[in-house]
DNA sequence: ATATCGATTATCT
DNA sequence: GATAATCGATATG
């Protein structure tokens, strides 16, 4: 495919439904470097100058697998749930839930239908659509460089942040289809080669606390939690 | 740099 | 009634 003016040189391709009917620490490892896209919502308000929405994309960095029935931290472990269903449906598709009161993580569904499994997205690196991350996490951009990097970090680093910064809802979002780009929330490749991942305890659980399931791509400034396991 | 704590609600016992 | 795959603010070394 040749690069014609006017068309981004880099694009992004859909994950196929494939890629996610694997174990869920496969799938973890190989979606470091992906991208998680937002597309942009057409419209926008008429009224008042505000902006149509563009698109929003962000480069995964840091996952967690979670194994299903077999792994005591996984929310899939007593079994079938209202709740947790997308977890044991078919792969690809969004599991999103609400904790703390006050805050959404999103997961993507593992292994073939029928089968629990999943991958938390703990933290991504934006790349397109960064002031509109910043609007949705109520965080003002200065200009100033050192500052940038920092406020990077700060907008998609962590499960509850990113899912803030992308505008991500159980109820717009949970059990949506992430493997079509004709669709509201998805991940794709756009040919980045991942170097430097590393294995860490996954994070915030309390059950299997050793096990190294969480993936982080060593070195990004967004990798989220304590710098001892930052890589 | 690390520790502790309050917020706030869906879900399950 | 307790807990939770978190975050942001505050306190302390």
């Amino acid at each position: 495919m040749s690069p014609r003016p006017g068309v981004p040189t880099k694009l992004i391709r859909p994950l196929n439904r494939a890629f996610f009917a694997r174990d869920p620490r496969r799938v973890a490892r190989e979606l470091l470097g992906k991208v998680l896209v937002r597309a942009a919502e057409p419209g926008g308000a008429q009224e008042s100058g505000t902006p149509g929405k563009t698109r929003l994309t962000a480069r995964i960095v840091e996952v967690e697998a979670y194994l299903g029935e077999r792994d005591p931290a996984a929310h899939s472990y007593a079994g079938r749930t209202a709740r947790n269903a997308v977890l044991f449906g078919p792969p690809g598709h969004a599991y999103v839930y609400f904790i703390y009161g006050n805050h959404y993580c999103l997961n993507v569904s593992c292994e073939p239908d029928g089968v629990a499994g999943g991958v938390l997205f703990r933290a991504l690196e934006p790349t397109e659509g960064i002031e509109e991350m910043a609007r949705n996490r109520g965080v003002e951009l200065d200009g100033k460089k050192e500052l940038q990097k920092k406020f990077c970090a700060q907008l998609t680093s962590g499960p509850g942040r990113l899912c803030e910064a992308f505008d991500v809802t159980r109820a717009r979002d949970n059990g949506g289809d992430l493997t079509s780009s004709a669709g509201s929330l998805w991940i794709g490749d756009d040919g980045y080669h991942a170097r430097g991942i590393r294995l860490t305890p996954r994070i915030g659980i309390t059950k299997a606390v050793d096990r190294p399931l969480r993936y982080i791509l060593s070195g990004s400034p967004c990798v989220s939690g304590p710098k001892k396991l930052a890589g």
